[in-house]
DNA sequence: TCGCTGACAGATTTCAATATCTGTCAGACA
DNA sequence: TGTCTGACAGATATTGAAATCTGTCAGCGA
């Protein structure tokens, strides 16, 4: 093969994602990523130990991206509270956002995610790590009124499940459904701040 | 057939269960509950329109069977924050004994409600109400501060779906499942109390 | 030596023929 | 007269043979 183009995971993960889009995951194998690629799907084994690992692997991949900005939110400044409801609003606009724009995608990172555990558990992990971070800034403010940041962490976390778990996803187009979302962190805003009087 | 012993839709209804019981949902026919009842088909077909009408007739027993705890509770007496938080650990305690103590027929009961939105939707909307029931009982008492109790209801309701919705019934059973139970609860009965100062 | 190939075994998926089921209805039976 | 039957058409599910895929590995070529 042509040296100027190394094999690597990278590359492989890469043209997945291509396969993965264009065939969907029920129809996309080893041996199209190895065509897609040029190179026998023998290779695709050198790197990557079974389709399994490579699937986990996207998922990570996806599942990072769309973390990103979350990332900066929680890691921001300013008042918690606003921190807060940015936050969880950004984590629901993301996903709906990728419902909306590709269905058919979307139905195949929640197929893929399904089957990643591993790695959706560390995603959830990291979520709550950053509503952790953006309570325990709101403690520090005086703005929030906590007795376990990491445990109350996860309950928001477990609350809000209905707005950023796919399986509720069909839900997420409905008329009623901004309302419902203000409704939801106006009650978990209210659960965690100081009391006003 | 034996006059003594008419076909009505409610022996129906016991027919269809047994035979959900015990071939599941995926392999159960009409021809089966027709056997079941030593009639033909066609006769099951004088008292509800299609299989489709069927299933949702056994889903709505079901979920009307499984709710009767919960209009007590709601019905009854007593300071509102301890009902609630009564009323919420019911719920949850139905679904998690269902399906603990038959999976494979929760299995079969999921799937029938995931075909029957309708009578979902209105069993959802029994379930709110019945929240709404007691947040309006705390408002009286003076033990809640709401604005607008049927939309605190829903967003309870919402936060809850960890909880209650079949979906989630895989992390029902983790260890840290009900200290996770404990904080939410504690967290939403936060948001709707009084402050206490 | 090292990465890649291509053939292979066993597992999985596809596909088309076959069987079964759903829903209807004309007519039997009480 | 009204309920139930049983045969039927079209839709859906099952099945098993054939095709494809996954994962391995001996050996090729650089």
């Amino acid at each position: 093969m042509n040296e100027a183009v190394v094999l690597t995971p990278e590359r492989i993960l890469e043209a997945t994602e291509d396969v993965l889009r264009r065939y969907g995951l029920t129809k996309a194998t080893v041996v199209d990523v190895a065509r897609a690629l040029d190179v026998s799907h023998g290779s695709v084994y050198r790197h990557f130990p079974s389709k399994a690992s490579l699937r986990d692997a996207v998922a990570k991949r996806w599942l990072d991206r769309a973390n990103e900005p979350l990332c900066k939110l929680a890691a921001g400044s300013g008042p918690a509270p606003e921190r807060l409801e940015k936050w969880l609003r950004t984590a629901f606009t993301i996903k709906q956002k990728k419902v909306c724009d590709d269905p058919e995608m979307f139905a195949t990172y929640l197929a893929l995610a399904q089957g990643a555990r591993e790695v959706v558990e560390a995603y959830k992990d990291k979520q709550v790590d950053l509503i952790a971070k953006i309570l325990s800034d709101g403690v520090a403010q005086g703005e929030f009124e906590i007795d376990d940041v990491k445990t109350t962490a996860r309950a928001v976390f477990d609350a809000t499940v209905r707005y950023h778990h796919p399986a509720h996803a069909e839900e997420w187009a409905k008329p009623e459904c901004p309302s419902r979302i203000d409704a939801l962190i106006a009650l978990l805003l209210r659960g965690v701040r100081v009391c006003k009087h």
